[in-house]
DNA sequence: TAAATCACG
DNA sequence: ACGTACGTGATTTAT
């Protein structure tokens, strides 16, 4: 037997709008981290998951409106007039119901000129009443209408979970009428919501009436004559017109041009990794936890093509051509410590699987790998590098690595996961790490090989399919160079880098672990005594009961949950609080000791006494790195006590130094590069000093020697917030100076660098416009919210506009001067090795006798890694640790 | 797992 | 009028 298919149709907008007043009440509750109102798109996904549960649907469409005319304005221009306008906090959710609706699985669709209401009058009326049932929802009555024997419309009642259905039995019960009859109903009465004008003085009583006598309004007029005279006769045939007008507006159209078959709308179930991304992005934290992420994966993994690949117990030569893809898995994170425990190559047409033992003792395997002829695509280049030189094997050749490329295309589409870089690219043929390896305690290789073997397979075509994909991609946005040149050496670079580690004194540091246990020991003492008790000093929450209520000092500002006990605080109450010098020392002196001592201790290597950090080149939105496992680019330096750390790292070699050099204030000159401003340019050109200079601009003082030293630290801050995307409020704050102060500064700056005032106007623009800006060297940071309603979002997207070119662009020379670095080092033979890089500056070791062949070097490179309108400039230093290196 | 805090550029 | 500086990662407490 032949079940009857299910077609569900829903007015996207409509739902939606019921949706947002449903949850009207928790509008302001209702708010993602991003401050971006939720409550719609909550109301809206509830409604989705009932209706997926009950009607069980074989096919699925959201419509939407397109626009705000329609063929109807054609014809009456105020249709739909004198609608309240739309609330921003309604629309600014909008644009994310079709993400949401993507991870449901569900087709969306609009059509110009038309309303949500065509598109489903259209479908519901031309699909073969044999085959489907269908059922409509709406939150707007006018779509009962289309009530026929295989259509049900559902009309919301009360928020959007509870539907009122209809068909042409309960229509006929409570009007007496039919579907159809409902036009001419409205024809007659209107419909004050769309503006619809309707006869005057007819209302859906006297409709009613009217139409179970005469049927239709044509009916009506045919026998108007037979009426008895009243006035509603005469108001009748004054206004047949309107009537008729009103009847056309009221009906929906069941033959719009719409493009989409019925085949497009099968439903085929969610994608989980879109739809965790979206409850994610939403904090929509009782639906994440709720998933039973399990049983589905297991049903999505059920639905993936089948894929062949060969399990190789004995490698031979002709498993191996000049253009593979190549795979190597391990389970954890960090690549310098956790085990491999599957390896796979493979071309279009094979794909093989081994385990490692195989691989790393097979000569076929090793001499392909180093084999420069033999081009490699892969997930991670540097990761799967990394990996093979602990086996003493050198892979070379890698052409593509597709979450580098993925990174440049979108920043935001950098998962660790391929399986998550796959969907952004629409490639589903792969499964997540999760769903196959579990995560957490549950993190284990799966007892029955197969799995991994087939899942390490997929993950091998995935990577054939979208290298080529995303080739095409970086092609199209003209980016192949940034990959070709930049990114995709510099991850070899990093590699060896983070290969060669930093050598570490452990003695020293466990030297200041102890002398710190003391004093954080009587500091502790000393805050208990002036506190009158005892309590965890860790602890924000107990400090602030201890501070603010115990001791009675006035609360200075708050957090989301409590009293705020930040430093800025704090040193707002130094004066009156002599327990706050102790706190501050306290936590000064234990974050030292928790992050700094103890974290550092734990990962050194115990056979080379190195760290090896892992440096991120996928992760910062604004192409810089960064480093974890642990970070080596935020070692203290601004205050004395944690500096000290930077004594413990060491050469590795006897009689060798640290040497670091850093581009001296590379954004500003960034800044005078792009915006082309003749005073910043200027300043920068005669080598003055740029805080003293931005001073003299904006105080008006006439000479260097005036400019007093709390001048030039304000000229700092400006300077600092005109990079960030300036503000009077956070400059304000920053200076503690009030807002219409900092507002007169930024004025004045303006006015003394209108080329920089220009530049932001512009950048803004532009982003705007296209949706992304770039960098000097064509990185793209998208930002969606630029053009948000939300007063927020949009105003931190347009920071984000000023900012990410000035800071990309910075991060893309250092960069270049990476790859160049590293090139002359080979060439000219020298001991010297790249050891580090934070953000501006490179460190190396060096041996003694190289250093000054080193420092002109660096000069040389740095300075010259790219040519702008303006000089860049570099400072060195060397000493027996990075501390002396300064 | 989130929030608060603080280290760096 | 709206509420805020840009980019990161690690540790701790609390839920």
């Amino acid at each position: 037997m032949n079940e009857k298919k299910k077609l569900v149709l829903i007015d996207g907008n409509s739902v939606a709008y019921r949706a947002f007043f449903a949850l009207h009440s928790q509008l302001e509750r209702m708010k993602n981290k991003n401050g971006l109102h939720t409550n719609a798109l909550y109301g809206f996904h509830n409604m989705i998951d009932n209706v997926l549960t009950k009607e069980k649907p074989t096919h699925i469409l959201v419509a939407f409106d397109a626009g705000n005319t329609t063929f109807r304005h054609s014809y009456f221009e105020a249709y739909k007039a004198g609608r309240s306008k739309t609330p921003g906090e309604f629309s600014e959710q909008m644009p994310y119901l079709r993400d949401l609706l993507d991870g449901f699985g569900i087709k969306h669709y609009e059509l110009k000129n038309f309303e949500a209401d065509d598109i489903i009058g259209t479908l519901a009326t031309q699909v073969d009443p044999t085959i489907y049932d269908v059922v409509v929802i709406s939150g707007d009555r006018d779509l009962t209408q289309l009530a026929k024997e295989n259509v049900r419309v559902d009309i919301t009642v009360k928020g959007v979970s509870e539907l009122k259905g209809h068909t042409i039995e309960t229509i006929q019960e409570e009007m007496g009428i039919s579907p159809l009859q409902i036009i001419d109903m409205k024809g007659l009465a209107g419909d004050a919501s769309d503006n619809i004008p309707g006869v005057t003085k007819i209302g859906e009583k006297t409709a009613l009436k009217l139409l179970k006598e005469y049927g239709s309004v044509e009916g009506i007029y045919e026998n108007i004559d037979s009426l008895k005279k009243s006035k509603m006769k005469e108001n009748l045939i004054n206004e047949k017109e309107i009537a008729l007008l009103s009847k056309k507006l009221a009906t929906i159209d069941t033959e719009a041009p719409i493009e989409i078959k019925i085949d497009d709308l099968i439903f085929s179930g969610s994608h989980m990794e879109k739809l965790i991304a979206f409850y994610r992005e939403m904090d929509f934290n009782s639906h994440l936890s709720k998933l039973d992420t399990s049983e589905y994966d297991a049903e999505q993994n059920n639905q993936k093509e089948e894929i062949s690949y060969k399990i190789v117990s004995e490698i031979t030569a002709d498993m191996f051509n000049d253009d593979m893809a190549l795979y190597v898995e391990m389970l954890e994170d960090n690549y310098h410590t956790s085990p491999i425990f599957c390896i796979g190559w493979g071309d279009d047409k094979q794909i093989y699987i081994a385990e490692p033992e195989i691989v790393f003792a097979s000569e076929d395997f090793k001499s392909w790998a180093s084999k420069a002829e033999a081009k490699k695509q892969v997930f991670d280049a540097k990761r799967t590098y990394v990996a093979l030189k602990r086996q003493n094997i050198d892979i070379t050749s890698i052409n593509f690595d597709i979450l580098l490329a993925s990174y440049l295309l979108n920043t935001k589409d950098n998962s660790k996961d391929l399986s998550e870089v796959a969907i952004e690219h629409d490639y589903y043929e792969v499964s997540s790490d999760e769903s196959v390896y579990g995560k957490g305690a549950k993190l284990a290789i799966p007892e029955e090989k197969s799995v991994t073997y087939d899942h390490i397979a997929r993950k091998i075509k995935a990577i054939r399919v979208l290298s080529k994909q995303l080739n095409d991609n970086l092609e199209e946005n003209e980016q192949t160079k940034l990959f070709n040149e930049m990114e995709l050496p510099l991850s070899f670079i990093l590699a060896d880098m983070e290969l060669t580690g930093v050598k570490v004194n452990d003695k020293r540091l466990m030297e200041m672990k102890e002398e710190f246990a003391i004093r954080l020991n009587d500091i502790e003492q000393r805050v208990y005594e002036l506190a009158g008790e005892k309590f965890n000093l860790n602890s924000p929450k107990q400090l602030g009961v201890i501070l603010f209520e115990k001791m009675g000092y006035p609360v200075i500002k708050k957090t989301k949950t409590g009293y705020s006990t930040a430093v800025d605080v704090l040193e707002q109450l130094r004066e009156q609080a002599p327990i706050v010098e102790h706190i501050l020392d306290y936590r000064q002196i234990a974050k030292i000791q928790s992050t700094y001592i103890e974290g550092l201790l734990k990962v050194i290597d115990k056979e080379t006494g190195k760290i090896h950090t892992r440096y991120m080149q996928t992760v910062a939105q604004t192409g810089r790195l960064s480093s974890v496992d642990p970070n080596l680019q935020n070692i203290p330096i601004r205050l004395e006590e944690g500096r000290k750390i930077r004594q413990a790292f060491i050469p590795s070699h006897e009689g060798w130094k640290i040497f670091a050099s850093d581009y001296s204030q590379i954004e500003l000159r960034v800044l005078g590069h792009v915006s082309n401003d003749t005073l910043l340019k200027e300043a920068f050109i005669e080598g003055q000093d740029i805080h003293s200079s931005t001073a003299m601009r904006v105080f008006g003082i006439a000479s260097p020697e005036e400019v007093s030293p709390e001048m030039r630290r304000r000229a700092k801050a400006v300077n600092f917030g005109i990079v960030y995307g300036i503000s009077d409020y956070g400059l304000s704050q920053n200076l503690g100076i009030s807002r219409k102060e900092a507002q007169q500064f930024i004025d004045t700056y303006f006015e003394k660098y209108p080329g920089v005032k220009t530049y932001m106007e512009d950048i803004v623009r532009e982003a705007k416009d296209k949706g992304f800006v770039e960098t000097l060297f064509q990185r793209r940071r998208y930002l969606p919210e630029i053009n948000s309603r939300n007063f927020n979002l949009r105003s931190f997207a347009e920071r984000i506009a000023i900012n990410t070119p000035i800071q990309g662009s910075a991060a893309d020379i250092l960069k270049i001067a990476m790859i160049k670095m590293d090139k002359k080092l080979k060439e000219l033979n020298m001991k010297a090795t790249m050891l580090l890089q934070v953000h501006d500056e490179l460190i190396f070791e060096v041996p003694e006798d190289e250093i000054e062949q080193l420092e002109a070097l660096v000069v040389e490179v740095m300075e010259g890694a790219v040519e702008l309108s303006v000089p860049l400039k570099v400072d060195s230093n060397s000493g027996k640790s990075w501390y002396e290196a300064k």
